[in-house]
DNA sequence: ATGTCGTTCACGGAACGA
């Protein structure tokens, strides 16, 4: 089975690159994040056509995520329980479904914008709340994972400078603690392969050239239980799909599992 | 170069988020 998660800076800007990537790598499940449409907007035509089906939370113009599957999707659970609001409203950053043999969840983890914003504050909030929702699947005997944008690299290799990080949000002890205590929960992160250079970044800025200097991130994490880390035959980062027009700034990660 | 994208609002280009 391969399961993998993508970032794809509007899912209506994308939709002939995400057709034709499903269609060459054969992904069983996807999860997708920003996908910056309404449900009405949401292309669920074009996607059951190539044998997806799909469990969407999305509002309009941002955030908004997707379990794209054509393996089953039962049970689905759209939203974190217990999450905080922001100025007011429950942001369309999570859904969770049953894929066939393993529970998935998609998330797009706040960005906190800067460290004394309150989207920080909300950002490490969400991760609490996360980390609350996703306990028992975590420790549980199913296979389970979370995948999505997390926008927090894990350690000082997963970003391609830290000196240009000194004080910015994505690399802070507090956010780093709150990936340690979803490990504490269970989790472990499958790190993937890169394609090319020696670190697996999984996100390039547009700007100043970033992905030719591979200037990047490894924000797009899998965090997966112990029975779905056992079952990890391969994970890679895709980093042919953030090439050329028409590209995200996120590339896919893609795990392949032994289920 | 705050150098790129994507969306919205409203109908060209600014504002916003990332």
């Amino acid at each position: 089975m391969r399961i993998a998660t993508w970032n794809v800076n509007s899912i209506t800007a994308r939709l002939p690159r995400l057709l034709a990537w499903l269609e060459n790598t054969g992904t069983d499940v996807l999860c997708v994040q920003e996908t910056k449409c309404s449900d009405e907007q949401f292309p669920y035509d074009q996607l059951r056509e190539l044998g997806y089906e799909a469990a969407v939370n999305a509002t309009g113009r941002w955030n908004g995520v997707a379990l794209l599957s054509k393996v089953g999707l039962e049970d689905v659970t759209p939203g974190l329980a217990g999450g905080p609001d922001y100025e007011g409203v429950q942001e369309p950053r999570a859904v969770s479904a049953t894929c066939g043999p393993v529970r998935v969840w998609s998330v797009y983890v706040p960005n906190g914008r800067e460290i004394d914003h309150a989207h920080f504050a909300y950002k490490l909030q969400w991760f609490e709340a996360l980390k609350a929702a996703v306990a028992e699947d975590a420790a549980g005997s199913r296979p389970f994972a979370v995948l999505g944008d997390f926008n927090v690299a894990p350690t000082d290799d997963d970003v391609w400078d830290t000196s240009v990080f000194e004080g910015m949000t994505h690399v802070t002890p507090a956010e780093r603690a709150a990936l340690a205590a979803l490990r504490e929960a269970g989790l472990s992160d499958v790190v993937p392969r890169p394609l090319k250079y020696d670190k697996p970044f999984t996100y390039w800025d547009y700007r100043q050239l970033c992905f030719p200097k591979n200037k990047g991130m490894r924000i797009d994490l899998v965090y997966g239980n112990e029975p779905f880390s056992k079952a990890v035959s391969d994970a890679y980062v895709d980093r042919e799909e953030r090439k050329g027009k028409g590209a995200s700034d996120h590339a896919p990660v893609v795990v392949d599992l032994d289920v």
